[in-house]
DNA sequence: TTGTACGCGTTATCAC
DNA sequence: GTGATAACGCGTACAA
């Protein structure tokens, strides 16, 4: 296992690594036959300049870091390709990883890149992450970083967001307008932003509509499938059922589905059910979950467009905030059947 | 943006750079005053060393590039947890790259890797992926290679894999039980081993039951939903219906689904499915989908585990393919309804 | 047009 | 126990 490297082609060609180097970046003055011969010779040894001594030199990589909470549910691979569409172009390679929704791991990751010399990164924050110090005292030294969807409002730096209160009010508004009364919503962990905000915005449509809102509409649970299931087999327990949920995300609303069908409810009739962020899934299912659809790649592009705009304006940088269009894509799940 | 270097730090302590190197790789004999003193003020000033730098120098990286054909659906993000279970307690860091079924894009991808240093690959090949020049010059060299389910027979190098031929074997002896007769199989992109296996096992189990095969038994599919449903409207026009189908995944048998669904078609009364590779939509799905599970986190730690090996025992190596045992979930959508 | 020499941030080897 | 220095692979100012 040995690198060819710029000195093995000198020696090969019997001339400095300096004209090899020109060769290959071709500003400087060299004679066009010598620099054919040298890329040349230089393809037929499988020769290619090593990355990172580049980085080491130039102190910066043409690598972009992308750090998600998770990848299992097709949301963040997405907003990826979304993100690799724009920056490939670029001639950016971009560095993956997964922080497991461990702040830890978050920490390590952004860390690791950071060593990688990258010349930004793309952050979409964990469940956990309430201690963004690190990532500031990056931004604050000019570091080009910038959060999607799970972003905090502690960080000053470009953010591309969904209006999460816009359409959880939508959302919860269409519950109401197809008739039902004791709607119940499960908010995913608090913490999050947009966890709050889908919460408040339910909490607003229901004030608006005038309809009552006691200790047992809002349950807090988690973002997954079971989460979903464990808490609605709880309502169950209790026999406290409400006659539609609008639930944080699509897995818990998929949770809910599951645990509501096999103990005989009928959707909707018995529960009307409306998820966020949909995935493939939500037409899938059975019955098709009314849910509202992010626009993935268009989060990606948009991410990594600000991304590339700030690294090559080495000057002024003033964050800016993009707010994404959704749409409420309505399905069986949540329609009153007269 | 400025990192803080070696040199920082041995000029606010006012000693040579070799000691604060010592301090942190503490083999070399240093006072343990002068250690302490240095790892203090060095945490002090956020100075961690570089490990582009190092890399350079030892020639590797402490990282693993992964590279898989696509990452929508959760099959290869959960393979990929697998492996960070193994990698991260080694201590390596995990360089994700996805190719987007493009061979192109894996070349790139691995190239960009072994540029990269890193000190061994797990990959997952394209459907495209013919040319495994490349990557065999590399493993000629010494490079520690793993591949793992979309593996390539001109490859000599540790391979993890489901026995694919037998699972779909049992898959479509599952239908043959359960009464169906006129079965059909949705066989994808010919060129991928895994799908030659899989229907491969598909006319050995008919065969062995002496069913027919005709011309239409066998359609050539894709891999995504599209695909399945493309192929089924096909079928749904030209009134030859099967009354079974084993598709080469789930994917395909989902987009299936749905065409027969829209189109008035009972599953399983009309037509039976069977998939592959199930993800937990196949539990979700009307009805729920008969599938094959592959135990995708353990391949994972297969892979990171005998690269790790390969990588440590810098001595002779022996290729060892590793096939691991799957299970054939059986549900509604393939059960003969007596 | 080409070659020489330095530096990027480390670690290892040799002095001291 | 500590400091100086060469080397890893490369790009580039400067000299030739």
């Amino acid at each position: 296992m040995k690198h060819t490297t710029i000195k093995d082609v000198a020696k090969r060609l019997d001339c400095s690594v300096s004209t090899i180097s020109r060769a290959f970046n071709d500003k400087y003055d060299i004679r066009k036959e010598t620099r054919d011969l040298i890329l040349a010779t230089a393809k037929e040894m499988g020769y290619s300049p090593n990355p990172m001594a580049q980085s080491l030199l130039k102190q910066c990589s043409n690598q972009i870091g992308v750090v998600v909470p998770e990848f299992i549910n097709p949301f963040f691979p997405e907003v990826i390709i979304g993100i690799q569409e724009v920056l490939l172009k670029k001639g950016y390679q971009i560095l993956i990883m997964q922080s497991n929704e461990s702040y830890i791991h978050e920490l390590e990751n952004v860390k690791a890149l950071e060593n990688n010399m990258v010349d930004g990164m793309i952050l979409s924050l964990t469940m956990e992450t309430k201690n963004v110090e690190y990532y500031n005292k990056l931004i604050k030294q000019g570091f080009p970083i910038v959060l999607f969807n799970r972003v905090s409002t502690d960080m000053d730096t470009h953010k591309v967001l969904l209006d999460d209160y816009k359409w959880a009010f939508f959302a919860t508004e269409h519950l109401i307008y197809q008739g039902y009364k004791k709607i119940y919503h499960f908010s995913g962990p608090t913490g999050l932003i947009f966890t709050q905000n889908r919460k408040n915005a339910f909490i607003d449509a229901l004030r608006k509509h005038k309809i009552t809102i006691d200790n047992s509409s809002i349950i807090e649970t988690g973002l997954m499938i079971c989460d979903g299931e464990r808490e609605m087999e709880k309502l169950i327990k209790k026999n406290n059922m409400p006659d539609a949920i609008f639930a944080v995300n699509d897995m818990t609303a998929i949770g809910a589905m599951k645990v509501l069908k096999k103990n005989g409810f009928k959707i909707p009739e018995d529960v009307a059910l409306v998820g966020f962020t949909e995935t493939k899934l939500a037409e899938l299912i059975d019955p098709p979950l009314t849910s509202v659809a992010q626009p993935t790649h268009e989060i990606g592009r948009t991410a990594a467009r600000l991304l590339v705009d700030q690294i090559e304006s080495k000057g002024i940088f003033v964050p800016q905030t993009v707010i994404l269009n959704g749409r409420l894509n309505i399905r069986e799940s949540s329609m009153k059947l007269s």
